[in-house]
DNA sequence: TCATCTATATGCTATTAACATATAGATGTT
DNA sequence: AACATCTATATGTTAATAGCATATAGATGA
C-alpha cells in the first residue's frame, strides 16, 4: 500500500514499476553521437528506448540539453530551412564524447550490480 | 564541467559515476528475506552489495524501515537481551515478499533496459 | 477562421539521496 | 570514577530531479 495520494501521484516512486528514469542525459548523449538531432526529434528517439516506458517528459529533455550545452557536451544552432518552426539543432562535442564513453562505462558497471542483486534472488527463491 | 559547486556537491549527481541509489528498498527486502535483522546490521549488508558503493547512509536506511513497516512489508520487534543497546529486528511478511518479487521483476527488466542501450553504444563504436 | 501539429520553454511540487547532527546505552581503558 | 569509543536508532535540512502543468508561437490543413 503506497501512502501517495492525489493528482501527483498517479506515478508513485515507492513502487518498483513507478522507476524514475534518470537516463535522459545518457540517452541524449547517445542519439547524438549517432547524428545531429533537436529537441523534438530526440523526444520521439528516447521514447524507444527501454530505459524510457513511453515518451519522456519533454520540459525534462528540453532542460538536459539547455544544460550539456551550457557544459560544453553539445553544441546547438537554429535551423529555419525546413518545413514548421524553427530547430535549435544540437551536435555532440568531444567532451560529449568523453561524457558518453564514462556513462557507458557506468551503465556496464550498473548491469553488472543488478545482476548480482538477481543472482543473490535466485539462490534465495531457489532454496 | 559540473555546474555544482560547494560541500553538497562532493557527490554531484549530473556525472555518470554519481549515482542516486534508488536501490534501498529492495536490498532490504532481499536480506530480510534472507533472515530478519536489524538497521545497524543491514547497513553493513548493503554495503557489500555492488548496488552501494560502500555502506549507505544510516539515516536512509532507518527511515526506510519504518516505512515499510508503516506499509505493512516488515514487521518489528525490540531486541534486548543480547549484548550492547537494544535493537529493533525486522522480519519480512508476505506482503513483504510480494513486494521482493515484484522488484526482482522490475530489476531484471531495467538490466535488459541497460543491455540494449549498451548493446546501441557497442554498434556505435564499432562503426 | 480555426483547429491541429510541430517545436521550444518555464513554473511548480513531491520525492529522495546526501549530509549533518542528536540521543543513549554498553563496553573498555586509565 | 571519569572518559572515550562502539553500537544502535533517529531526525532535521538541503540540493537535485522526475513529473506534471502550462505558455508561446510558427506552420499546416480543413
Amino acid at each position: 500500500m503506497c501512502s501517495c495520494h492525489g493528482p501527483r501521484h498517479r506515478n508513485c516512486h515507492h513502487q518498483p514499476g513507478n522507476k524514475p528514469e534518470r537516463f535522459i542525459q545518457p540517452s541524449l548523449l547517445l542519439c547524438l553521437a549517432e547524428k545531429s538531432s533537436y529537441g523534438y526529434e530526440l523526444i520521439e528517439q528516447l521514447g524507444s528506448f527501454r530505459l524510457h516506458s513511453g515518451n519522456p517528459d519533454p520540459g525534462a529533455v528540453y532542460r538536459h540539453l539547455r544544460r550539456l550545452e551550457m557544459e560544453g557536451y553539445v553544441e546547438s544552432h537554429w535551423e529555419t530551412g525546413e518545413a514548421g518552426p524553427a530547430k535549435r539543432m544540437y551536435t555532440i562535442t568531444a567532451d560529449g564524447i568523453s561524457l558518453l564513453k564514462a556513462w557507458a562505462a557506468e551503465l556496464e558497471e550498473r548491469k553488472a550490480a543488478l545482476e548480482e542483486y538477481l543472482h543473490k534472488y535466485q539462490k534465495l527463491t531457489n532454496k
